[in-house]
DNA sequence: TTTTTAAAGTTCTAAAATTGAACTGTCAAT
DNA sequence: ATTGACAGTTCAATTTTAGAACTTTAAAAA
């Protein structure tokens, strides 16, 4: 599977990851969810080379994440601010975050806290039923092929654990 | 900054991404959420080389997120099955799906539904306040250091950030 | 007036990670 | 006796990433 193939992936995991899916980029976007917006910050705060960083800024603005907005003339200079597809990033930080408050945090405790604003608490994000309300785990979940399925890595990989574990139990 | 030090950082962000920040192992975990378990499988899913599987197989086992159980004896094979510290990942699994179900799909649709068995529909993930069960927008969140915080990335990014506007604002 | 500094890159070489393919060992089935 | 499944390991070739220096435009400092 080459990167570029992910994108055409029947498969929305492999579509974002193709997008958003390795360390620089999901660093960047930390960034830019704490209101970092230059090339000089970015570089700054996250000590990556400026190559890579330019690299990735560019894919980002290509693939409608951020988008590129002149802040003075002479010399021209841009700033890199989320757009709306950008800004729906949210939940998969916040998931990001959670998790490594849950599990990676040290004797020292969270690194950061989240107040919400509309009921003035700190809180923690939680991943409910669009239809219920209620937590969602994963053990609640089936999946389904949708309209945009096609026999893909997903559903040959349901057959072929279904067959070995069969062989495995009948003998 | 180095891989390793990723996971020394005062940021519960790089801290995770330090551990399942590439591509490959979200594709691994991915599988793991649809039930794959065996070597063999994981790799026809998904073209990896065999090499990298056992790499990151390895690291997955290593930080607690697999575990890797014996199936049979002579020849010794193992199965690679969630902890809950990896099933803990499943928010962070479903908010990148329904970001690429969003922003991803193409004239065909979703490649995959979700059903929730508690409520018998079809659903979308929603990441809600802990606190007043009102859907997260960033914009609605205020970060604080916690107790864990360190003058790090974080805190001297939002330093440098506004002093980076006044500067442009001044003149 | 010459020198620094800042911002936003680009260019280059060395080092590290990934790919692709072949190889190993154990056992069951043909 | 040979083939095939499974779970890896090994190694050369390619691709990415790191690290450092260099460029350009303009304002600020000496």
């Amino acid at each position: 599977m080459k990167w570029e193939a992910l994108e055409e992936e029947a498969c929305s995991v492999a579509r974002t990851i193709g997008v958003i899916g390795d360390r620089w980029t999901l660093l960047i976007l930390r960034e830019c969810f704490l209101r970092t917006r230059r090339f000089e910050g970015f570089q700054s705060a996250l000590g990556i080379t400026r190559h890579l960083l330019a690299e990735r800024l560019k894919k980002l603005v290509r693939t409608g994440i951020l988008r590129r907005i002149p802040y003075q003339e002479s010399p021209k200079r841009h700033e890199y601010i989320l757009t709306q597809k950008g800004l729906d990033l949210y939940p998969i930080m916040m998931a990001i975050v959670h998790w490594g408050d849950t599990h990676m945090v040290d004797e020292r405790g969270r690194p950061l806290l989240h107040e919400h604003r509309k009921c003035g608490k700190l809180f923690d994000p939680v991943m409910v039923c669009s239809e219920c309300g209620e937590p969602l785990q994963a053990k609640e979940v089936v999946t389904r092929p949708g309209p945009g399925a096609r026999p893909s890595a997903a559903k040959r990989t349901v057959e072929r654990n279904a067959k070995a574990a069969s062989r495995t139990n009948a003998a």
